[in-house]
DNA sequence: TATAATATATGACAGGGTGTCATTTTAGTA
DNA sequence: TACTAAAATGACACCCTGTCATATATTATA
């Protein structure tokens, strides 16, 4: 979290120094970023930087916290909406991603944070930052409608958002690659469908030798 | 790719090199590893490292390349002795990534790996390391059986090969995480089954508003 | 308003890492 | 043995990091 000092600054200034950092961010992964090129280009002193955030990690980390907040409350809405239905709850997801989460010029750099990030193997969506934790995956079984899904319990209902995180994750992250924004959201929904009714081609009428 | 100066060094200074250069991978990411650390373990000077190798990146490749080499013959084998189906032939490529392809002293190594690797798109399984592609999914695709498969071209078979890349790249993650390993593959085998007869339960008969 | 007290900004600095290269050591050969 | 090529070495210049004593600005107080 940046201290009181940062939220004190005048607005053009912070946000001098949270686009500069953006920039770093976008040029290099969280580890090459360096803390000097981002106060170079922000024209501040290197201990001011110290002054305002504890660490990189700090900074991109506050960068991140609105637009994760913005997730989480998708991913509740999304829920309700869908009255339950997980899969179409997966697609706003997607949708909220590829399409509002970030604007034009944010574009590059949720691009790459996307792809550094490791999805948290309980957590519901998104993102191991270790603040701003999502709802458990508990709380979201409750409100999930399972009556047509072949889940028994917690265990089966974790194993199949695993499934439905790495592979929404991943189409988020080939969606950036896609020249057809449509074609991607197209390959993302028949990958689903795939989820939902097997891929296995149902036996005909008992004619299997 | 080392140098053949390194190749012609004894062997017992080769082998003392790669062990503290995984033990340093082990101990850190790749990003953090730092070759003081290894050359100051291996002890041999800093300039004879360089002598050895590019980079970090050039002896991490070494280190890796012969394990990848493995997988991707077991990925060939596994497809040819399961006649083409494909979840046998994941199955029998999480079985080898989990048992066979490390030894003890090596499990803590590959699970550093494991967690930085990014899947590249359009390999089959592994791995973006430069060299050592495995076959390409075209390849791969003329020896699955498709006949039981949902499946209408090449363009459908990547969608697959993605939703089970990405569920067994997670499962051979998670199995690390997991206290009981026959409990892992127990979940990576529910998990299989979501996806070949779907998560949704079958209609029963016509009864449906 | 003058002065004290507090908050903020600064950049020099020590510490630690990197890749290079002129020099020394070792091994091979005539 | 003397000469030559290959290999090993560590000092060096460079880059980045996080800190801290000092300088400057802001606010509170008399």
């Amino acid at each position: 979290m940046p201290s009181d000092t940062f939220f004190k600054l005048p607005q053009d200034k912070k946000e001098k120094i949270l686009n500069c950092a953006k920039q770093e961010f976008t040029r290099a992964t969280l580890q090459e970023a360096s803390i000097k090129n981002i106060v170079e280009a922000a024209g501040i002193a290197r201990g001011s930087f110290y002054q305002y955030f504890d660490s990189k990690e700090d900074l991109l980390q506050y960068l991140l916290e609105e637009h994760v907040e913005r997730i989480n409350n998708s991913i509740q809405i999304s829920i309700k909406n869908t009255n339950g239905d997980i899969f179409e709850a997966f697609i706003c997801i997607y949708d909220y991603m590829v399409n509002e989460c970030m604007n034009k010029k944010e574009v590059q750099f949720f691009k790459k944070i996307f792809e550094e990030i490791k999805t948290a193997e309980d957590d519901f969506f998104a993102i191991d930052l270790k603040k701003h934790k999502p709802k458990t995956m508990e709380e979201y079984y409750e409100l999930i409608d399972k009556s047509n899904l072949k889940i028994e319990g917690k265990e089966d209902f974790k194993l199949l958002i695993r499934i439905l995180q790495a592979v929404t994750k991943k189409a988020i992250v080939s969606n950036f690659k896609y020249k057809s924004k449509k074609q991607a959201k197209l390959d993302y929904l028949k990958q689903l469908d795939y989820i939902k009714y097997g891929i296995i081609k149902p036996k005909e009428g008992g004619n299997n030798v």
